[in-house]
DNA sequence: GTCTATAGGCAGATAGAC
DNA sequence: GTCTATCTGCCTATAGAC
């Protein structure tokens, strides 16, 4: 799926990476024609209009995303390894200056196009039901202590880190991060 | 302090609504003016440039919380009263459709004036002392329990409630959020 | 597919009359 | 303090040549 020209991929990539540090309001077709040396009609052509740019970036994201989980499955049977490889995806995102890009676009959401906002919504649905997954299955090997309902602690969870994300980036501290993430496994009873 | 004119006042209400609904990247100075009923150039007057008008925003927000907390001390000596009024405060910007004014902020932190960035810093260490001592109290009194550092559970529950604001909205479901703070008050050994 | 050229709009900001 | 008028610049978007 998604076989797009190479152009258009160079074009969501940068894109994404002046949304996760920037938002969606404070980047143009300008920014990105620049970094690629390029023309701003150019970009038109791949995507003719904003909005269609910014769906394409969720929806790449998406993917990306959902490709991430699976290699993480795929490597791993271990709850807790899965949820600390989780948790390092988004102190790397952190380290190179960027939000998680759906939890940037959450913050302006009121200004999206109904089509972007229906993707990050389910953005979070998914990655809410990927950590629920992981809880479940942790509590039943017993290597995971924690009460009430799997979804609530996993909706928590993904509270936590796009929060953390937010508030350290707005601190220059990554070790804010770090900190919580360690308080968030703490929580679950595992011994860091 | 902040003896400013009743319309400076207007300009500034109106403006925190519009960035905790939109953000700081997505109101203009006509948005203002064509809700009071006044001309651009007059808010121009009262705040020459928007970095003046943004820091006039965190400064005022600032103080009000500030307000708040003390009020909140003034009312309740109980640690979990004290956080059950500090959740709810949030709780009631999410049913405006509002974000937290600094957690919208940080959100586009690297697009902002070096001084209003400062602002939103202090912010949240601020916060984050006020909840650290309620924590602190709570736990002596035999209220919470927790383990670990205060300054560490303080910092994860100012990120839970910041991110799932973020998320809950995005989700259009107020509900969310509510899961999150029982969750978050069930952490703290808190019967709900 | 990418370019030049341009349309049309809105942004932040300033000057000067009242 | 607020107004009108205006400047300058950037934005998204389109038309048409190559």
């Amino acid at each position: 799926m998604s076989e797009q020209s190479d152009t258009a991929q160079k074009i969501l990539s940068v894109a994404q990476r002046l949304v996760q540090e920037r938002g969606y309001n404070a980047f143009s077709y300008g920014d990105i024609a620049e970094e690629l040396g390029i023309r701003r009609a150019a970009i038109h052509y791949h995507f003719p209009c904003k909005n269609d740019l910014g769906r394409g970036l969720v929806v790449r994201y998406r993917e990306a995303c959902r490709q991430l989980l699976q290699q993480i499955d795929l490597e791993t049977e271990d709850p807790q390894d899965k949820l600390r490889r989780y948790i390092q995806t988004h102190r790397e995102m952190l380290q190179d200056g960027q939000m998680c890009l759906c939890g940037m676009l959450a913050a302006e959401v009121t200004t999206l196009s109904d089509a972007i906002a229906a993707e990050v919504k389910a953005f979070f649905s998914e990655h809410e039901m990927w950590v629920t997954q992981v809880l479940l299955r942790g509590r039943k090997l017993g290597v995971f202590d924690y009460k009430g309902q799997p979804e609530a602690t996993a909706r928590m969870l993904l509270s936590s880190l796009e929060g953390a994300m937010l508030i350290a980036r707005s601190q220059g501290d990554l070790n804010q991060f770090h900190c919580v993430a360690q308080e968030l496994l703490a929580g679950l009873g595992i011994k860091t």
